[in-house]
RNA sequence: GGAGCGGUGGGUGAGUGGCUAAAACCACAUCCUUGCUAAGGAUGCGUAGGGGUAACUCUACCGAGGGUUCGAAUCCCUCCCGCUCCGCCA
């Protein structure tokens, strides 16, 4: 959500900047409906004024005839009123509606473009691995060291199901213990928060209304499964007065995210990269609203990633969301992509985003008065980063080399194929 | 799930139909005092929206939403949240 007078002040900038993100947004309907609320809730306003007046004297009044005057005099009003209230309440529906529906503007440095080919490349960390054997798929060498099981996950939960086995677990659990104590490092709480959470929370982070299709939802208790923990974090934080000590405020969570994947049904069903749940360490950081304060945190949130990568020996880019790519919400937004083998490409691990006041205006979020700004970004999600991580690693014989980064995370003893 | 109690400003907490946006105390801010001195005093101090160049003024808000009434923090209904007891249970 935005502040409704400054859309008013810069209608045409939505219009065509709403376009460039692939939202819709209708400037004459938008003052059309501000101002006959506005007109309305000054009349109504009016005629409350009145009916104070009357009923203060009614009060005062001691002669009975007089007093049942003046009372009659405010059931005239409250009459008039009655409609005019119910016009009211209409209309302010429908305007809250319409505001929750404006999407966030994207920052002046946004490339424009439509899909991920317009996202410009800003930095690549090593060049993709090369391998002078034949090397394999994540799927097979997943089968050849028995450490994910797909079928019969997926005969339990239905499309998508994956179960991690025994050291593909240990793995797992090692890259996250290893990604906590990195932002520990740095400074950031760890939350462990409800990922089953209420409407508000889904509204106020902005994934709903817009983004119901892509929940789970329980509908008996109108409860929701998040799909990243950017959800729980920030709504964790509402109806919340900053003070100077407060902020920055940098917090983590590791939970399961839950997606539908709606609309991409028949997309990346083989293997590990779209899953309905998944494990994710994400950073959020909540702070004071300025511009350049945001840039600078987003830098830090992107740096904590890459350094994580890096401790994995990962190879990757980093590429600035366009236009077309930004979610409703966000202003400004980076994707680390991971060097994937078997792709021949990179894809995405992470999402760095910027919301400025969009989130902290919709939760109530405050500082010295003012609206403050947020951030988040993945730190690591799995299993999709077990993609890179097994293949990339792989080696000629069929065993997989340990990053030394991440030995301290894991048991002495290991199986026969990892080294 | 059943029974009971409760939700008031940054905090504690008073307030059961009309000068109550809401006492008092604490916290906070500015100023004064400096022989009651690790103290004393004065003043200020909620949020959102509307009107006005401004001083200022109007409206709404006492968990949320409805209702009763000329008038609701106060009465009624529904919901949400919390606490206590009981039941059930990992």
């Amino acid at each position: 959500m935005l502040d409704p007078k400054f859309i008013l002040e810069n209608l045409e900038a939505f219009e065509t900047k709403s376009k460039l993100k692939g939202f819709s947004f209708d400037p004459i309907t938008y003052k059309k409906t501000y101002e006959d609320r506005l007109s309305l809730l000054q009349r109504v306003e009016k005629l409350r004024s009145q009916r104070n007046d009357y009923s203060f004297k009614v009060s005062q009044e001691k002669d009975p005839t007089q007093k049942k005057t003046l009372i009659s005099e405010v059931q005239t009003i409250n009459q008039e009123l009655k409609s005019l209230e119910v016009s009211l309440r209409d209309i302010e529906e429908v305007f809250s509606k319409i505001l929750l529906s404006v999407p966030n503007l994207p920052s002046d440095d946004t490339p424009i473009g439509k899909t991920e080919a317009d996202n410009p490349i800003i930095k690549t960390w090593r060049s993709p691995t090369q391998f002078d054997f034949p090397f394999l798929n994540h799927i097979d060498l997943i089968q050849k060291w028995d450490i994910v099981d797909f079928q019969r996950a997926t005969s339990i939960s239905g499309s998508r199901g994956y179960a991690l086995k025994t050291w593909g677990f240990i793995l797992e659990r090692a890259i996250f213990s290893l990604a906590l104590d990195l932002l520990r490092q740095r400074n950031f709480q760890i939350l462990h928060v409800p990922i089953l959470v209420k409407r508000e929370a889904m509204e106020g982070t902005g994934y709903l209304p817009l983004g119901a299709d892509d929940a789970y939802q329980f509908e008996k208790d109108d409860l929701w499964l998040v799909g990243t923990a950017e959800v729980s974090l920030m709504a964790f934080y509402q109806n919340t007065q900053f003070t100077e000590t407060d902020l920055p405020l940098r917090v983590c969570a590791v939970t399961p995210c839950f997606r539908r994947e709606a609309g991409a049904h028949g997309k990346d069903t083989k293997g590990l990269y779209r899953v309905h749940q998944f494990q994710k360490c994400e950073q959020v950081i909540i702070c004071p609203p300025h511009k350049e304060t945001s840039d600078k945190l987003q830098e830090e949130i992107l740096g904590n990633s890459e350094a994580l990568l890096q401790a994995l020996e990962l190879p990757y880019r980093v590429v600035q969301a366009c236009t077309g790519e930004l979610g409703f919400g966000q202003v400004r937004k980076f994707d680390i992509e991971t060097w994937m083998p078997s792709r021949e490409n990179y894809g995405e691990t992470h999402s760095c985003s910027a919301f400025y006041d969009f989130q902290a205006r919709r939760l109530k979020m405050k500082f010295q008065g003012e609206y403050c700004y947020s951030l988040n970004n993945t730190l690591v999600a799995s299993p999709r980063i077990l993609i890179p991580f097994l293949e990339n690693h792989q080696q000629q014989d069929h065993t997989l080399k340990i990053p030394s980064a991440l030995k301290p995370y894991l048991p002495q003893e290991y199986p026969s194929w990892m080294k």
